[in-house]
DNA sequence: GTCTATAGATTGATAGAC
DNA sequence: GTCTATCAATCTATAGAC
């Protein structure tokens, strides 16, 4: 993770098989992508990412945290484009339509992601990191709802019912290959939102 | 281990081998079963069921087949154990829980194996098939809420979308591994699915 | 129909020259 | 740091004896 000579530039090569395993992974699976696949998408020779990541785990931890690097940046700049918190769950209910071909072919990189590690037999540590992607969307859903009033424990259920909703419409539009279920869902899913009241969802 | 005998009454090799690869397809997933598993699960030499089926995808669409009757199955049996559309609903919605404890644990063995072949290269009809166990499932929905006094649009609307907040529900629980999750998921949607009224959603 | 042996390709990973 | 050559294991699939 840390950089120790920060003298080298991001390496192009390390940059570059990561980018195209991520790719590749959200494309074919994590189990169906070979070192062969990466390589030539990276245009990098086959043994030689070896000096870069040790074992094929290695890249798929390092592609995890390249995940929620991505996910707290775009959260982050939701928050400095609108002070609103309906605005910004809006948004955030709106972030798989900005890649919306291609979550609807090859469905949530994240939820599909997970759900093909639960099965594997990998360190439980490596699919804890990838569970913690939805964490980072659980909280920052939740903080907004706070925002908006809700107390802790309510305002996490909420979260995280939504978070659900909203998998099973990208599992189901990518299942039927149809963009315009996903955006149905996605606009349902926050009018859905917007006409819950903390107290019907308090213990 | 569960160390079981091949004394059981599905003395079938075909049989057998379709049982092993639906449960294996579950647990591992399609890309990640090999035939050694499936032989070893089966209790079957490995080159013998190439006398049963002769490549990989003819096993897939088998096991998609089966679980297509088991669907039937279940759904006919609910049809039969109440005459009420409401109830009827409610026990389709609480089918996953009935495994709870594997499903959580591997995801929703139709979810999963869609999410899975929507990324491999297999032939469109391979795919169509398992995407039509969701029809399956989706239809059987609708047909309820026709029985409510739904019209056939928005009977169609409503059912997809249940479909997929049970879809989410399961992935999110299987993530977090947890099985209360789930529950509360599947409770929360009956409800909600309870106070629909057709006219809100009819365009 | 059942099973053994094995082909032919690909996998993740290593060693070492430059 | 970059790249070539290659390992041992495993994969799907085939051929053919019983």
């Amino acid at each position: 993770m840390n950089e120790t000579k920060p003298t080298s530039i991001r390496g192009s090569s390390r940059e570059r098989i990561l980018e195209a395993a991520r790719a590749l992974f959200h494309r074919q699976g994590f189990e169906a992508t070979s070192f062969s696949d990466i390589a030539r998408e990276a245009g990098i020779p086959r043994g030689n990412f070896y000096y870069h990541f040790k074992t094929k785990d290695e890249i798929l931890r390092a592609v995890i945290a390249r995940w929620r690097t991505r996910l707290e940046e775009a959260l982050g700049q939701i928050e400095r484009a609108t002070p609103q918190p309906l605005e910004r769950i809006h948004r955030m209910l709106a972030y798989p339509l900005e890649e919306s071909e291609t979550n609807v072919r090859y469905g949530c990189p994240l939820g599909s992601l997970v759900y093909e590690l639960r099965k594997a037999e990998h360190p439980p540590q490596v699919w804890q990191e990838a569970v913690g992607l939805f964490d980072v969307l659980a909280d920052w859903l939740a903080a907004r709802l706070r925002e908006l009033g809700w107390s802790a424990g309510p305002a996490r259920l909420l979260a995280l019912r939504a978070l659900a909703r909203l998998q099973g419409a990208i599992l189901l539009a990518s299942a039927y290959g149809d963009q315009g279920l996903l955006a149905a869902e996605v606009a349902d899913l926050y009018d859905w939102i917007r006409h819950q009241r903390p107290q019907e969802n308090a213990p």
